[in-house]
DNA sequence: CTCCAGGCTTTAG
DNA sequence: CTAAAGCATGGA
């Protein structure tokens, strides 16, 4: 077991685990059991320092994003000297944006569409449960996000069966299309491009396109629009514009190469109170 | 009961 | 091209 540590004031473990970027972690002893693609780890909070447990840190420290300088990033979201952008910016200060496994947001998102986060994470768990390698992480088990040919050998009715509703299709296709080709093809594309070829994959629009763009391939510029970011563009940036796409436009041409970091702030300031 | 949730696909104009 | 209906599910 290998342990990491790192400075708390820019690395929160509820705020970086509950802020809708990542599905699979639970409570456990003083902080969070996390998991990705086949991994877990803990990670709590002890005084000033954040601790992240694991049998593989080489991982964990690029997923936790532990390489970049979050006050830099802080300072830069207060410099643009929008009231709600400065106050996601202070009180999300332990804020990160992980990098995740590529194909696992693929699928996750896809099933994020018109959808709250519980039943978002339900649906994930029991996926995992069903098609996912068992595995085994401080004494408990726990299975890893399955590949997608495993995927791929379930049908529509599956997915529907595990509460999916009409996404349920979408998994079947999407899976079905990867296991055949592989996403290897979109690793090297410019991020423009990248989005665009997300977008041809059954279930993935322009929205779950950013985000896996953002979370999965570590495309800081993107800045995924959701009904929240709607609704703080209307009541706090005074916008106008209808189309998310266009409203797309306006932040990323607004924040420009860090949009994703403000899209997060924003984002948590806004749900704050709900 | 209606409304909404990290929207997308399909169809109509 | 843009606009709007339809879509499963569960909680508020």
């Amino acid at each position: 077991m290998q342990i990491i540590e790192c400075d708390a004031a820019y690395f929160n473990p509820r705020d970086v685990l509950e802020c809708g970027q990542i599905f699979r972690f639970i409570p456990f002893k003083e902080g969070y059991k996390v998991f990705s693609a086949d991994k877990a780890c803990y990670v709590h909070t002890q005084k000033d320092r954040t601790l992240i447990e694991c049998e593989d840190g080489d991982y964990f420290y690029n997923f936790f994003d532990l390489g970049r300088d979050y006050a830099a990033i802080i300072e830069k979201a207060k410099s643009f000297d929008v009231p709600l952008l400065t106050r996601g910016a202070t009180l999300g200060a332990g804020l990160r944006l992980l990098n995740q496994s590529a194909e696992e947001m693929i699928y996750s998102f896809i099933i994020s569409q018109n959808n709250n986060i519980p039943r978002i994470k339900g649906i994930i768990e029991r996926i995992c449960e069903k098609l996912g390698e068992e595995r085994e992480f401080m004494g408990e088990k726990y299975h890893a996000f399955p590949s997608s040919a495993a995927l791929a050998a379930q049908g529509a009715p599956f997915y529907k069966q595990l509460g999916a509703g009409y996404r349920d299709n979408y998994l079947a296709a999407t899976s079905a299309r990867i296991a055949a080709e592989g996403i290897e093809m979109l690793y090297p594309l410019p991020t423009p491009q990248l989005k665009k070829q997300l977008t041809t994959y059954t279930g993935i629009g322009p929205k779950v396109a950013d985000c896996i763009s953002l979370f999965g391939f570590g495309r800081r510029e993107s800045f995924p629009v959701d009904t929240w970011i709607e609704k703080l563009y209307r009541e706090d940036f005074g916008g106008t514009l209808k189309d998310r796409n266009k409203i797309n436009a306006y932040f990323c041409n607004l924040f420009g190469e860090d949009a994703g970091y403000m899209q997060q702030y924003l984002f948590y300031a806004k749900r704050e109170n709900m």
